[in-house]
DNA sequence: TCTGGGGTCCTCATACCT
DNA sequence: TCTGAGGTATGAGGACCC
């Protein structure tokens, strides 16, 4: 392990509830709730002042809204956090080429790998110029972790939230580590933390006092093994900038349980449609088909079937995932079913058509994958990207509204219509930009603000007014015509003058 | 109180091959 | 020819993460 703190990892702040937050004056300083707001959804992040309810992640919404009754619940725009994690992750990547994105909103950047930093001192101050450049160019805030290691920089920058910056210094790891709860360490959960608290283990030092042999024992070859390098804070582990997704897996969870086998087969073949659809945007095929099936009892199954080879053929995904439904009782009923698509190969179909042509005879050059275009998918330009993010969740809207309705009867297919979903942007053709607070009865309710206006007023329309119509999120800081592209304010240069004194050190 | 969605990794059982 | 060991692929399930 290194003997300086320049593993920096970075968590932005309730990153959704803040996004909205940001993007609406109206919802500054109040309790924010963001998941999914059917009769099964949970929640995704709460804002800072709904934790303050006792509302968290993962909790059952209907539960968050009698904590937090007067709480705005919206469900997510990732569309809009993708924009901003984009934002986000282009700073990391001005400090090192080695950032290993975690998901939206978290992050590892290997400073030493790029320069950016050496020793504590300048980790310290690329960490704190890092959160003034992410407060200026997306208004939001993060907390960061520096250390000389992946685990201790996730503990370094939880410890610092909200907004944020601690540093780990090399020699005080274990000290650090020793009286935090196992909990604290990453790969224990509720399941392993219950396991090892009936063994008399709660804390880090006893993790460390148990021994190998005896986690490995408790827990198994591997996780028993990592926990106890963890428990004497060694961890080894690179920062990886390049991670190739293993599996691409699409799952609906319905509110009403589904007991019509006729629905179940509709349904899958729904699902792999969808997955295949994801999959091509991806430029992937792949090879093992997996169905996943949760019953009323919330019991899961899973059944899988390898192909011969990979594919992204949708009618083979689909009947593949039909035959593994046979194989399925459903009886009593279902309430989760998932498509998945696992042992992916980096071409598609048409691909492996054009090879045989070349093998059969056309001997051209560049056969392989590598040069093919995938169709914007990734890298494109920022609105495009960002227009068809909005797009596909317009897309997921109407799905979701096809599945509800088709839960309450078997009624002739409604006219097509906008689904005003809560949170969402709107554009009048009077009023201007807003959002949508809520919606029923033939009426949807519009706040109408954007993310630089004070607090907006409320107005209320029929759903089907001509004027309303859905609109792409607005940046949450208006672009200033040389903000970060201006050399001078990149915290490269290692003559790099104080910032903030904000920071602190356990 | 009633538990989302999209992933990764691990373990264990089984089948097949050498 | 039979048997067992070991490696590898596959399938199911579970834990964990954000």
């Amino acid at each position: 392990m290194r003997s300086v703190p320049t593993i920096l990892h970075l968590d932005m702040d309730a990153f959704y509830a803040s996004a909205e937050q940001a993007s609406k004056p109206s919802l500054r300083g109040k309790a924010v709730i963001v998941g999914g707001l059917g009769p099964r959804g949970v929640v995704a992040t709460a804002s800072y002042e709904a934790r303050a309810f006792g509302v968290h992640s993962a909790m059952p919404m209907a539960q968050a809204r009698r904590l937090a009754p007067n709480a705005a619940c919206l469900v997510p725009r990732f569309g809009l956090y993708r924009q901003i994690s984009e934002q986000v992750m282009g700073l990391l990547r001005e400090l090192s080429p080695l950032v290993e994105p975690l998901s939206l909103d978290e992050a590892f950047v290997d400073l030493e790998a790029g320069g950016a930093a050496w020793d504590e001192e300048s980790a310290r101050l690329t960490g704190a110029r890092l959160r003034a450049d992410i407060r200026a160019v997306t208004g939001l805030t993060g907390s960061v972790g520096l250390a000389a290691s992946k685990m201790l920089a996730k503990i370094a920058s939880e410890q610092g939230k909200p907004d944020g910056l601690v540093v780990i210094r090399p020699g005080t790891e274990r000290a650090l580590l020793g009286p935090m709860p196992v909990r604290t360490l990453p790969g224990v959960g509720p399941a392993t933390g219950d396991h090892l608290r009936r063994a008399g283990i709660t804390t880090v030092d006893d993790l460390a006092e148990a021994g190998e042999d005896e986690l490995v024992r408790l827990l198994g070859k591997a996780h028993g093994h990592a926990l106890h390098a963890m428990a004497l804070a060694r961890d080894e582990r690179p920062v990886v900038a390049e991670r190739e997704a293993k599996s691409v897996s699409v799952e609906d969870t319905y509110d009403v349980d589904i007991h019509d086998r006729m629905r179940v087969g509709l349904e899958v073949q729904h699902l792999a449609e969808r997955c295949v659809r994801r999959l091509r945007d991806a430029g992937l095929s792949g090879r093992t088909i997996q169905l996943k099936v949760r019953r009323y009892d919330f019991s899961t199954l899973t059944r899988s079937e390898t192909l011969r080879g990979p594919t992204d053929d949708p009618a083979v995904v689909r009947e593949a995932a039909a035959r593994l439904l046979d194989a399925v009782d459903t009886t009593g009923g279902v309430r989760l079913l998932g498509v998945g698509v696992s042992g992916l190969a980096d071409y598609t179909q048409e691909d492996l058509f054009a090879q045989a042509r070349l093998g059969a005879g056309e001997a051209e050059g560049e056969p392989g994958p590598v040069g093919r275009a995938t169709g914007g998918t990734a890298g494109g330009g920022g609105e495009e990207a960002a227009g068809a993010a909005v797009g596909e969740e317009h897309r997921e809207a109407a799905e979701s509204a096809r599945r509800t309705a088709g839960d309450i009867a078997d009624e002739p297919p409604a006219p097509a219509e906008h689904v005003w979903r809560a949170g969402h942007d709107v554009r009048h053709s009077e009023h201007g930009h807003g959002w949508v607070q809520g919606s029923g009865l033939g009426r949807v309710t519009v706040r109408f603000e954007t993310p630089d206006s004070a607090p907006g007023r409320v107005r209320t329309f029929r759903t089907d007014d001509p004027c309303l119509e859905p609109a792409d999120p607005l940046p949450l800081v208006t672009p200033t015509p040389q903000a970060s592209s201006d050399p001078a304010r990149r915290p490269k240069s290692r003559s790099g003058a104080g910032v903030g004194e904000d920071t602190s050190s356990p």
